[in-house]
RNA sequence: GCUGAUGUAGCUCAGGGGUAGAGCACUUCCUUGGUAAGGAAGAGGUCAUGGGUUCAAUUCCCAUUAUCAGCUCCA
């Protein structure tokens, strides 16, 4: 006999061997019915699997993380399978599991293709195997056996695989006529899987090197219900809804020119004015920080860039330097602002009593991305960055990394960013010479992030390697609408400018010293940040940000002058109106689904006309009654006050 | 950059080898006088661009270009 600790603590006999199914079989029939894969002491195996000595496990069904892995990584075996069994002689790569469902990526025979027009013909493939209650079993194999099979079936991508793995962990899954090498776990049976969806086909290359061959991939998602199915995919319309192409659209943000070229954003009067509203914001709080505003050009000699280093780097895949009528004179589009800071820093001589110094700068930068790269505002090729830089001692170095994430804190808040990662960025130790810097520095510039991010409480994922070459650093990444993560705030400790363009304090002792450098970008760029905020909200911008936050509607002609008036008194109160031409023959009518956008509603008559008030809709909660101009515009500075205090508590 | 898909009115899209279609938006007129509206008429297109096949191409073929999905990349 041996005991099993369930989860609860609760502890049961059974005699050994027992497996998953028959534990789950013992506590409930329903449960067996439910479960999916079994956890034995920390490690997630099939059902089938045999345990013979005491044990702590958890059934995970579909609820649980370990349950829908299993799930989704049996149901890319049944998609390998139906591939198979429709294109014979494919050759399989990896088939794993993602956040969202699973891919198989597929070397399809000469000649033959799968396009989005197939995949329901293999949707049904799949069910119909499923339909076969196949079992899915495990076998352990040696190396020469492994490699023997996959030689049989003349398969490159197993046999690659097969080669790096070690003997004696070789394990071989097969279901009906399917076998694949994988290392588990998997459901017992495929007739858990009972809906399925093949969502898209791409290009993918083979171990993610754009030197070996491009493979099909084929990605889908599947459920145990058919009603599960149905919400994800209703869940997936309205993720769709929320594209910031498609609102930036109809809300007359932004747009993009075949003729002013691709990834270079026009913004239109809306976008620009929400765009100001958060600059205004940044700068507020920048300057509460101690920040000073700096403008710097859009080009600068090309041997500007040499100096920093970027142009060794980066010159021959981007922008091409800008001639003049000079012989032998060029210029670069700025990839950054950093250069133009340091020769700021650069032009007067500073002691450690003027240090730390925050210059900052929305400074519009152009880099060239490859064409596939671009999305939307996402990822475009001239961009606005919420840059500055921050020059400091070492000993400074902490205490102003917090403060930038207080400023990131902030601007979170504000915009009510809940779920996002810290990502903290250091050097790979056991290749120091890929960085530049003294190791001392290095230390020192690594603790201080991780200890300003732990006194701040920030949870953090660490990456080692992931360094720039210059310094550590810390990212912030939000995911847009469906789930694509995207870098918006930045803070990077740079050893490496300081160096190359010469930049000194004097010290308390009389000495010349270098400062350290900070780079950091809150927001990211206003494009991205713009893009993920459209996203978040839907569209439905808090009050203080909306780009028109009053909508002024005489009922006839007869008060235009009125509504009018009553527009041009509000704007002095900083409060942005817009006027509703309907029944003038000049000027312009609000369109109806841009109406439905404007938070507020006033109406203005004859008795609003001879009283001087007006009558306040509150869209989707109506009437607010009657008031005065002043009223009106206390009642909405407070609403935004309101707004915008609960962000600094 | 790679693989695949797509490009028809301002927007969302239908169509198809022989005068180019719808809904919404737009313009004008009418109605409506406390209203997040109603009716009628009108205007709007080198069917992404350039070649080819054809008596005839927006439609078929090729190339280019842009957009979309994914890969790769992201100072």
């Amino acid at each position: 006999m041996i005991n099993i600790t369930l989860p609860d603590g609760g502890i049961k006999q059974f005699e050994a061997p027992v497996s998953g199914l028959e534990i789950a079989n013992a506590i409930s029939p329903r449960l067996a019915k439910e479960v999916l894969s079994i956890t034995v002491n920390g490690e997630v195996l099939d059902l089938t699997r045999k345990i013979d000595s005491d044990a702590t496990i958890k059934l995970n069904k579909w609820d649980d993380q370990e349950g829908k892995h299993a799930f989704w990584h049996s149901s890319a075996h049944l998609l390998a399978e139906a591939i198979e069994a429709l294109y014979p002689d494919t050759k399989f790569g990896i088939g794993p599991t993602i956040e969202n469902g699973f891919y198989y990526d597929v070397d399809l025979p000469a000649g033959k293709v799968i396009t989005e027009n197939d995949l329901e013909i293999i949707e049904k493939k799949m069910l119909e195997l499923a339909r076969q209650k196949n079992d899915i079993v495990r076998e352990v194999v040696s190396k020469a056996e492994a490699l023997k099979r996959f030689t049989e079936k003349n398969d490159p991508y197993k046999l690659e695989l097969i080669s790096e793995l070690e003997d004696g962990t070789i394990t071989l899954y097969h279901q009906g006529n399917f076998t694949d090498l994988c290392r588990g776990p998997h459901l017992p049976n495929t007739e858990h899987i009972k809906a399925i969806k093949l969502l898209s086909v791409a290009g993918a290359y083979w171990r993610g090197n754009e030197k070996n061959k491009m493979l099909t991939r084929v990605y889908g998602i599947s459920f145990p219900k058919a009603k599960l199915l149905e919400e994800y995919l209703v869940l997936l319309e309205e993720a769709k809804k929320r594209d910031h192409r498609k609102i930036g659209k109809e809300m007359d943000l932004f747009t993009f020119s075949q003729a002013v070229g691709m990834g270079l954003p026009l913004w239109m009067p809306k976008g620009a004015q929400l765009r100001e509203q958060l600059e205004l914001f940044l700068k507020k709080v920048q300057k509460n920080f101690g920040y000073e505003q700096v403008i710097t050009p859009h080009i600068g000699d090309v041997n500007l860039y040499k100096t920093s280093g970027h142009y060794e780097k980066y010159g021959k895949d981007s922008f091409q330097v800008i001639h003049t009528p000079q012989e032998g004179e060029e210029y670069l589009l700025k990839p950054m602002n950093c250069p133009h800071h340091c020769e700021i820093y650069k032009a007067r001589p500073h002691s450690y009593k003027d240090l730390p110094i925050r210059y900052a700068e929305f400074g519009t930068v152009y880099r060239y991305e490859m064409s596939g790269e671009l999305h939307g505002l996402t990822r475009v090729r001239g961009f606005t960055q919420d840059d500055a830089h921050i020059f400091c001692t070492h000993d400074q170095l902490k205490d102003e990394f917090k403060k930038v994430i207080d400023i990131i804190f902030i601007i979170f808040k504000a915009l009510d960013f809940k779920n996002f990662t810290a990502q903290i960025s250091l050097r790979d130790p056991k290749n120091t010479e890929k960085y530049i810097g003294s190791d001392e520095n290095w230390e020192k510039a690594e603790r201080a992030i991780i200890e300003a991010s732990a006194e701040k409480g920030l949870i953090t994922v660490t990456e080692t390697g992931e360094a720039a070459f210059y310094g550590p650093k810390l990212d912030f990444m939000v995911k847009d609408a469906v789930g694509r993560s995207w870098q918006l705030g930045t803070i990077q400790v740079d050893y490496n400018l300081p160096e190359r363009f010469e930049l000194e304090y004097t010290g308390a002792d009389n000495q010349k010293h270098r400062p350290v450098m900070i780079h950091r970008a809150p927001f990211g760029s206003m494009e991205r940040f713009v893009a993920v905020l459209i996203e978040h909200t839907a569209g439905k911008f808090p009050l203080w940000l909306t780009p028109e936050q009053v909508v002024v509607m005489p009922i006839s002609e007869k008060f235009n002058d009125y509504a009018r008036k009553v527009s041009n008194i509000l704007n002095i109160s900083d409060i942005r109106t817009v006027v509703d031409d309907r029944n003038e023959k000049i000027g312009r009518k609000i369109r109806d689904n841009e109406l439905k956008r404007i938070p507020y509603l006033l109406i203005v008559g004859e008795k609003e006309a001879e009283s001087e008030l007006v009558s306040v809709r509150r869209q989707g909660e109506g009437d607010q009654g009657t008031m005065s101009l002043n009223e009106f515009a206390d009642f909405i500075s407070n609403e935004v006050k309101q707004q915008l205090n609960s962000i600094y508590k």
